[in-house]
DNA sequence: TATTGTTATACTCTATAACTATA
DNA sequence: TATAGTTATAGAGTATAACAATA
């Protein structure tokens, strides 16, 4: 197959991107109904999921690991403590920020959580082992170069 | 487990499942960034995505695609009709079912939005050409892999 | 009786702006 | 002054249940 002279129709990185969206959107209603399972939102499950039980990020840390506003977080940390997964506490050397720590029940919550979450969507379960590498392998390539990339602009 | 000459260190679906996530919620800010410089709402952006002008799907049709309730849609499609982007149209055939079809605002919008999301999020944009090819190829096998099984299971 | 779609309800997420406490 | 976080506000998405019209 590859070995065709390089057709004008090769697909591209576009391409590519319209089918994970399609993976990812047809795995929706599995994520949503394995977060509900837990009895949590997609944001309080995305949290659940993220948090660091060794070092519980502040509020504005967490808020950027999830992409969303600060205001948007405090409802959804209200909430994760509300039902005992996680508590706000002082955060040390700055007396006007709080960091976000699992609980005892928040880790074990989130260890059956990530279990839970982490099988790959059916899509994904029809390719070979050696096809599932190959996949890994390029999106690791696209990520540690995307990583390069930032951290010299960061260091520029 | 696969017994090859790559043992037990060859990463699995599940590894190249959590690259798919990180890639996707990296992406999420300049998705929304896009979205909303359309003075859309992220489930407003993914209506006019899928909408097809040539095929005006029922509002359950819709509500399948987009993976969502249909009373939620309801007021997902009443905003649309609000901005002068969709309409409800009788459905042929059966009286109580809407189609939801595209104006001629929205094909415009349509066209200019789905351009606007094409393309490749930074992370990819980092892959070459033959790199992006093959990831493309990959994805495709498990998106027709999967839509075959899952027609055999229909048809069964 | 079953299906399509809407409404009613209650809750979560969302960002902006205003506010406080602290740096 | 600037930053961290909360609150107030208004709007949008979310599903469940009840409902009307139709199949």
């Amino acid at each position: 197959m590859a070995t065709q002279e390089r057709p004008a129709t090769q697909p591209t990185a576009e391409d590519a991107w319209a089918l994970v969206w399609q993976v990812f959107q047809a795995d929706k209603s599995r994520r949503w109904k394995i977060i509900s399972d837990f009895g949590l939102t997609p944001m309080q499950g995305m949290a659940l999921g993220v948090l660091d039980a060794e070092r519980p990020p502040t509020m504005s840390e967490l808020a950027a690991h999830m992409h969303c506003d600060n205001s948007s977080l405090t409802g959804v940390v209200d909430r994760l403590e509300a039902i005992g997964v996680a508590e706000r506490v002082p955060a040390p050397g700055d007396r006007r920020a709080r960091c976000v720590a699992l609980t005892a029940k928040g880790r074990e919550l989130q260890a059956r959580f990530r279990e839970a979450m982490r099988p790959a969507p059916p899509h994904l379960q029809h390719l070979t082992a050696d096809e599932a590498a190959q996949l890994h392998g390029l999106l690791r390539l696209a990520v540690d170069r995307h990583a390069a990339a930032s951290g010299e602009d960061a260091a520029a």
